[in-house]
DNA sequence: ACCGCGTCATGCACACAGCGTATGACGCGA
DNA sequence: TCGCGTCATACGCTGTGTGCATGACGCGGT
């Protein structure tokens, strides 16, 4: 099996490097010195890399041992934004902020979000359901959560609506693929072949059908999957030509894996927005998730921007 | 202590996912069912959350778990990327690309590179060594590695140097400081506090102070320490400003931890340049590494184009 | 010169988590 | 009704991680 590393032993790596001893970091954690000396020993010789230098007068890290740290430091940022957002699906009590997501925005943004509000208000604690549009809607109006964020262009009556900035849809091929050497396509040579796609509901494909439809076109349904990875990785087989979020495809078009292609006369883009019931006062939580997401108080003369996708 | 997910059992959550079975991926990871049966129990106990759809005719994922999933791979990506980037540290044998890098482009530039290459190439292996810009120069030109990657301005003779992007450094004080209001300095200002730096030798300190001395100024050395984490930690609990890459501020500036302040009348920002030997003809190993890091095979007519800092 | 303090490493015993084997419960289809 | 495939539970073992006790060593005060 492909062992991945031990987040809690990096922690205590990055704990050692800042108190500068073996010791004062177990005492820190509630451990014995000879606990974390052994697993400071046991990590280096799983990275087969020397560490730590260790002296009579402490432990520091050797060069090599600080280049580690600041890679195991984002590492664990990462870590600790999947710990949070997890959490937040919890839907426990003593929550501050309750809110409900369609699936791309929980995947793709609500992690930075999340992260987001900890680092500038750790006060906070979010609560998050994911539904569909159509079902975000639905609890904010009836006040079982206090905000959604959904990507579909329409809401309901009786709520408001805030634009937090847009989802670009893309079209990706895999390197082989006929489309990968033209670049682009038009809409009516895309509508022709079977497209793999997200389920029936789903807003990823209501927006492509939309758009077609509005051209006076058809999609066709090649294979339908409730996952956006296993889209991908469909698409990578070469089952047939994908369309999603160029967030969820950031990775595999910066690597090569799957080819970007245009289409010319189609606009795939669909606007991400904040949902919130219209009569009421915005309560404080939902005002600071708001700002860290990208919304100003009240009603601005900003034009959309969209979130960088965080490191 | 604070429990950081176990990546192991989230990859085996993730091929149970792709595999639809918990049987089928106990057999591919070589384990029995009963034991990938519980470890799922266990994932969904630790973040109490309910993932798996359980069936008699196998198990899928519920629509918390799709969102999990999706997290987690990107999780599990971040730590692919350390663990490659930490394999290429052990300098072992059967390597096709030898590398030495100075600290700055270790910590920031490097797993994205080896991430990346490893994508594209997969059979090409990196090793690689960090050290300070005159000892990378040194071991290129030596012939220990076949390519390096400095921030340095200039290289000795016998070596040919490519540009692959610039690093621009930030000075940043905490929010509560007086210069954080005016969000701009002048050189002489900077050169009068005393600064936080990196150890003498450092191409950040050395940047620093060049620059400052083109404009007849020298620079007042606050703390010295040899770890741009340890520095971080140091600006932000009000010890002084400092000085370092844009790219080892991102999260700080992003959260509001530290306010970037301009430097009116100082260019701070360095060439990142790949170093080769001038003579030889170069590898295809270090040909393939240098597309991936954004260099055109050969004297190419184009901009420089800073390579993102990976999601 | 020495002794105490702080540093880290090692030896030993124990507890528990994780594993495999064996077995049970259940639904589907022949 | 029976066989097959699914997942869960029970039991015993092994290995890893832990704490306690102890040892080795340098530094600095007395």
């Amino acid at each position: 099996m492909t062992r991945y590393p031990d987040l809690d032993s990096l922690a205590v790596l990055l704990l050692v490097a800042r108190k500068g001893s073996i010791g004062q970091a177990a005492e820190e954690l509630g451990l014995s010195q000879p606990s974390v000396s052994r697993r400071m020993v046991a990590l280096e010789n799983a990275m087969r890399v020397q560490l730590l230098h260790r002296t009579r007068q402490g432990t520091v890290l050797t060069p090599t041992g600080r280049v580690v740290v600041d890679w195991a430091s984002t590492l664990l940022e990462a870590a600790d934004d999947f710990r949070r957002s997890v959490g937040a699906l919890q839907a426990q009590s003593a929550v501050s902020v309750r809110a409900a997501v369609s699936m791309t925005i929980a995947e793709h943004h609500a992690p930075v979000w999340v992260a987001r509000l900890h680092r500038t208000s750790p006060d906070y604690v979010v609560s998050m359901e994911v539904h569909n549009s159509r079902e975000v809607a639905d609890l904010v109006s009836s006040g079982a959560v206090d905000v959604g964020f959904v990507e579909s262009p329409t809401v309901p009556k009786g709520l408001r609506r805030r634009r937090i900035g847009w989802d670009v849809l893309v079209l990706a091929v895999p390197p082989g693929h006929p489309w990968a050497d033209r670049g682009e396509v038009t809409a009516a040579e895309l509508a022709a072949v079977p497209l793999l796609v997200r389920e029936p509901g789903s807003g990823t494909r209501e927006t492509v059908e939309g758009a077609l439809r509005r051209r006076g076109l058809t999609m066709t349904v090649g294979m339908t999957m409730a996952s956006n990875t296993a889209l991908k990785s469909a698409a990578m087989a070469g089952i047939g030509p994908v369309v999603l979020s160029e967030l969820a495809l950031h990775a595999e078009l910066g690597s090569g894996q799957l080819v970007r292609v245009e289409v010319s006369d189609l606009p795939l883009r669909r606007p991400l927005s904040a949902v919130l019931r219209a009569t009421e006062r915005t309560p404080p939580g939902v005002t600071a998730l708001l700002s860290v997401v990208g919304v100003r108080p009240d009603r601005p003369p900003r034009g959309p921007s969209a979130p960088r996708p965080s490191a």
